[in-house]
Order: structure tokens, then sequence, then C-alpha cells
DNA sequence: TATGAATGAGGGTTCATTCAT
DNA sequence: TATGAATGAACCCTCATTCAT
């Protein structure tokens, strides 16, 4: 009673909280920062420099990031999160399925998925279990999709969705080079005529077999 | 005549170029090194490993490119006129032009044109004569072959070489991490794909507008 | 008064500056090392060797002074300081102002002004603010001084600061090569035969124009 | 006698000395390069510039001096040399002994003896028998002039050969740092100072010990 | 816990010197 | 003999990571 009705208690009950507010509000700061670099200087960025975009110690950062790989798939997870939201959402709210795909795909480039996914190649050991609660959850429901697509008759049927995701990662990625972002300009064109080669009818013969992610996964040594 | 008569003339006009064969031998083994050291590990590979792959001393490597622009512009060169060349024999033993496009994308992507070209953007000053030459060369037989393939009625209306080049580069670059190399399996795969978005009638409209080479370079910083 | 009362306060407010006291004597340190290093070895020397003197890491020198310019200011200006702290005791403590004229020289040698300030000369860009205000407050000192000699006929008419801080600096450097200190045996004589040289009445008619310390700047391209 | 007839056999004659010459001459262009080089960059002048500068190979260099050191002691021993000849002049052509040596000051600093008798110190083995003909040449002259001095009254008692050649080396010694020449403007004006102050009678009592060559060089670990 | 400071390892580059023609 | 080329050692500097407060 006496904690209830005395002024500040409610304050208190904050104080104890807040020292773990403020961890995590460091830590998302962080990856935060680490998002734009990562997406502007490719997976070698300084990490002191994220530090230093996020206003924290270099320090702090490695008591929540032991290492470059923890720190890249943290900001990997986040935008998998993201994007399987919006394949979510484009699932859900578009008729066609083949619509459903290509607004996916172009919100997908809009969240740097491109520039970020293909971070994970090489550069840590792959079965981080956070991250893949995050894959498969992206790669059930953009298989749904395709499989409702190719239903349909909208999608060709010898393309996999190893097709998409690594065309789209690649078409999505920054040029070379520091501070090269102006791909955003192209990135929708070319996904949108990669796309009309994905629609049916099949205009050709496509070489090779069609790739899983988990053919990618395997292929990196 | 007095050259031609007096014995040995033939053994020193030869001394005075064997010298430069052995250098030039050394000069290919480091180009050939730094294409291989480029493409997997991007524009910026170690240097000096770079020498340790063509067996040379550090030094000597500087004594042939005084820095890694000028490493860096000699590697595209060759792969730009190498590619060109491809362009010209496509251009001349396909009937259908459409064809003579997606053979040269795919002899292209062999040269890992990909992996190369986007090596230019942001890492060295645009203009570089011997560059220049290539590029013009390269530029104009693949506008010609474009032009041909548009008004044969089998390229969609709405596109340029920048889409066609852009998207030939991304599609055909390397994963990025160490050794990625096997992008190779799914890269002709996705060119298809691309390239029958590019066949005539165009399927959508597209966003943004056409990209030439000179865009992208204007748009880097 | 509450940091007063609250426990800890003090030591608290010690925490925040006590991390910046090893700093400092670690910067204390490096500056040391670094006259010592200039002094024998001249501008060009090694900072890794200069690192290695303090008994610190290489990168921890570029921590503290991120070029060698900015060392060598440092360097500079400290020993200008105290140079000038030499001036103003000789200007206040000696009767006769030539007989302060000579003391001062005597102990500017001593703290190897000239094998440090001749350091200046062409290594770095010529106005950083701090070094300004010591090399200006030198520079009016030692103008007052000379005025006062000249005043009181003890000097002769036709010199310039520039004339005795020129001759200061050369007659005091260490000879080149390492471990050449042995200078300083002869320095001081060599100093006070060029005193009496400056004294009044002149026994010759000198060349070219008296030089101010301005004119050696802008003679170095 | 057929060869004294047969046209040309002066010329065949000569052929056999011709290459001789050649060298002599490379020789002559190795150390008149690597004067200025050393006078303007110091002792530590890079050796391939030096031959770029002479129009010859680098190795060329090597062999006509297999070291540093041995480049060094010619450039100064041929300075040396022309410095002899100076002094040997100015002790003929002048009657007042202390006229002569002033001249012989101000045509030694002419030569850059200042620059170049001090990279001696610490840079090479002391005794090169070369050497120590040119050094004990200029050596004797020089006290054969100050002894004159001396015994006409001319000059201070209380000095040696050391305190005017130390002091001359110094005060033309050109200031560090790249390309700073601009010394020459004031070493005379310097010079003209000391010799006033070495002028009897002498108008101080100097500290320490006059000094020779031979203190110097001892002094030199 | 958060931080500024320290550090060692590694890459880029220059230069003295040696080698092969 | 004279030369261009090759080389390794040394230096400068950056960055990931650890330490001490």
């Amino acid at each position: 009673m006496k904690t209830a009705t005395r002024p500040g208690a409610e304050a208190e009950a904050h104080r104890v909280t807040r020292p773990r507010a403020d961890a995590l509000r460091n830590r998302e700061r962080i990856v935060s920062a680490a998002r734009e670099m990562f997406v502007e200087y490719g997976p070698e960025a300084p990490l002191d420099e994220i530090a230093r975009r996020a206003s924290i110690g270099n320090a702090t950062l490695y008591r929540h990031f032991p290492d470059r790989s923890t720190l890249l798939v943290e900001v990997v997870r986040s935008v998998m999160s993201r994007t399987a939201e919006a394949a979510e959402r484009a699932d859900a709210e578009e008729s066609d399925p083949f619509a459903a795909l290509c607004r996916f795909v172009h919100e997908a480039a809009d969240e740097r998925i491109g520039a970020l996914c293909t971070l994970l190649c090489g550069h840590f050991e792959p079965h981080r279990e956070d991250l893949e609660v995050e894959r498969i959850r992206l790669t059930q429901i953009v298989d749904a999709m395709m499989e409702r697509a190719r239903l349909a008759g909208r999608l060709r049927e010898d393309v996999a969705q190893g097709d998409l995701m690594v065309a789209l990662a690649q078409l999505s990625r920054p040029l070379p080079g520091t501070g090269c972002m102006n791909i955003d300009r192209f990135t929708h064109r070319h996904l949108q005529l990669f796309m009309d080669g994905l629609e049916a009818p099949a205009r050709s013969a496509l070489p090779g077999r069609s790739a899983t992610l988990e053919d990618l996964r395997r292929a990196t040594p």
C-alpha cells in the first residue's frame, strides 16, 4: 500500500526496468546503424564507424554482438522478418497471385534484402537458430505464393524459389564502390523485366537446374 | 644493309626486346592473377596476395602498375576487349538479332564481365584513354545489336543499353564472400529469364527511365 | 551541495578524469620520445620507433596524433612555449638588455629549439592555431628584447630577429647522423662568438637584407 | 708501320680508351647529380633518383660506387678539394690574413661545404684514404691562415679551427625539409656576423674548450 | 554495464640492392 | 660494362579486438 500511494513509486519501478530499456535502445541503434553501413560499404564496414554512427562506445557494440557475424546475423534477421511480413501482406491483399509476387519483389528490394541477404554468403556459420526461424518463414510464404501463381497458370513451370530469390538479391545489390547507392534508380526496372521473364508462358528453355536457397547454401564452402 | 650483314645484328635487336619479353610475361601473370582475385574478393583484394599468386615479389607489381587503379583499369580493359569481340562475333554469325543478343549476354557472363565492369564504379577516375577506347567499342556494337533487334520487332521498345548491361553485370556477379564462385550455376538461368523479359512484345510497363551507361557513370560521385 | 554530501561523488568525478590522466601520461611519453627522436634523426624519424621508445603500441600514437604533422606541431609548440618562458625570465631578470639576449640564446639552445624549430620548415601547413599562439608570443618577447638592446646601444643596428633566430637554430642543431648529440660541447662557444658579432658597434657591413621569421616561412614552398 | 699508315688507326686506338672515357664521364655525371641531390634532400636521398638525374641506369651507379658511403665520400672529397683550393687562393691573394679567412669562409659556403661536410658525421667509417688526403690538405691551409691572422693580431686568441669549421658547416646547412634552399639568402649575413665575433679583440670569454675537427670525429660513436 | 584507451596484425607503398640480359 | 627488372625489408597507417576504469 505505502508504495502505491507514495508519489514517485511508479517512477521507481520504472527505474528498475529503465537500464534494460536503455540497453535495448542501444541495441536497436546499433542494428540500425549497422544496416546503413552494411548496405553502403558492404559486410566489411568498420565496426568502429558503426559504433560512432550509433553514438555509443565501440566496446559497447562488442557487449551486444561479440563478433561481426553475430551483428550481421541480427541485421539480416530483422530484414528477413520485415520482408516476410511484406510477403504475407502481398499474399493476403492481392487477388492475382502473380501480381502478389511482383509486389513482394519490389517491396523486398526497397528493404534492401538484396544488399543484406547476400551478406550471409560465406560470412558466418550457416545455421544460427534465430535466423533459421525467419528464413523458414520467408521460404514458406514465398513458396506458397509461387505455388499459387503456378497453379493459376501465371508463373512458368520451370523456375523455383532460388531463381527468384537469388536474382532478386543480385538485381537489388548496390553497385560496388562506396556510396554507389544509385542502383535504386534501375533496380525496379530490372526486377520488372525479370518478372516479365518469369511470367507464363515460358518464352525459352532454361539451362541448368532450378535452384533452391538450400542449393546456394550448400554451394558455399 | 650494314646491320643486315653484320653478324649478331639480329641477336642484338633481339636483345633489345628480349628483356621486355620477360617483363611482358610477368605483366600477363599479374593481370591474370588480378583478374582472379578481383572476381573472387572484389576490388579491394590485397595486392600482396595478387603478387603472391602471380609468383612475383610485391614490389614488382608496383613497377608494372603504380597503383591499384592502373591495375584495375588494365584488367577491366582486357575483359572489355574480349567481350566486345564476343559481341562482334555474335552479331556477325547469328541471323536472328535477338538470338545474337542472347548469345552475347551468355558469353559475356562467362567472361565475368559482370564481376569486373562493376569494379569501375567509384574505384578510379572515369576517363582513362585506353579504357574509353574499349568502352566505346563495346557500347557501339551492343547499341547496334539492340537497334537491329528492335527494328526486327524482337526487342521491346522501352529498354536501353544500360538496362541490359547493368542487369548483365549484376546477375553475373559472384555472390559476396570468399570463394562463392558457384553463382555460375545459376547465372545463365537468370540471364535467360531476364532476356525473356526483354523480348517483344512487352508484358508490362516499366517504371522509371531507361538507363545508359553514362547515367551510371554520372550517378557515381 | 548535493555532490559534496553524496558519498562517492568525488570518486565519481575522479573517475571521469582518471582515464584521461592515464591517457595524458601516455601522451606525455609520446611527446617526450618524439622530441628525442626528432632531435636525433630529424623530422622523418620513424613513428614506429617513437612509439617503441615511449613503450606504447604504434597504434596508440596514432590515436593521440593522427598524423606526423600533428605530432611535430605539438613537440615544437611545447618547446616554443618553454623557450618563450626562458626569454621572459631573462628579460625580467637581467638589467643589461644585451646580457638578457645572450642568456636567452644559451637557454634556448639547451631547450634544443634549434633542432626543433627548424623542423617547421616545409613539414606542415604553416598556420596551426595553437602553434601560432606560441610563435607570436616568442616573436614578441624577442623583438622587445632586441629593441631594448638596440636602444641601449648594445646591439648593432643592422640585424633583425630572423638573423638571431635562424643562426640560433642552425648553431644549436645536432650534427647529422645518428647520435651526434655532441654538438652541445661546441654550441655555446659558437653562439657566444655569434653574439659577440651582434654586439654594437658593428665591425662590418652585412650583405643582403635582414631576415624576419616571416621571410623564412614565405621562402618555403 | 702498317697500323700507322692505315687510315682509322688512331680512331681504333681511341676506341680502346673510349670506353674508359665514357665510364669517367658517367662517373662525373653521377657525382654531380649526387651532389645536387645530397644538398637538396640530405644524405638519405634516393639513389635511384640520383641515377635518373645522371641519366644512367641505377645498376650503373652501383658499379661505380658499391654503396652509399662510397658515393658520399667521393662527393665530399671533391667539395673538400675545391674548398681547399679556394683557401689556398684566398691565402695567396689577400694581404690581410683576416680578410683572407673571411673570403675563404664565404667561398666555402657557396661550395655548400656546410651541406656536404656534415654529411660525413655518422654516415660512414671515418678514415677513407682519399678523403683523408683532402681533409689534411684543407686542415693545414686553414690552420696556417688562422695562425697568420692570430699573429697579426686580427683573430682572437681563444678559438681553434674546429670553432670556425663547425660553425661554417652549421650556418651554411640548408634548413631541414625538402627544397629549403633559401638558407642562402641568410647564410652570408650570419657568417659575417660570426666572423665579426671572431675578430680580435675578443668581446667575451668563451665557454668550454676550443674544438678541433678531430674532436668532432672522436665525439661521433 | 558502458566506455575510452591500447594493442597487434595486416595491407599499401617505397627504396636499397641484386640479378640476368 | 650497362641496363631494366626483381626483390625483400622497412615504414606508415587502419582496424578488429581486448583491457581497465
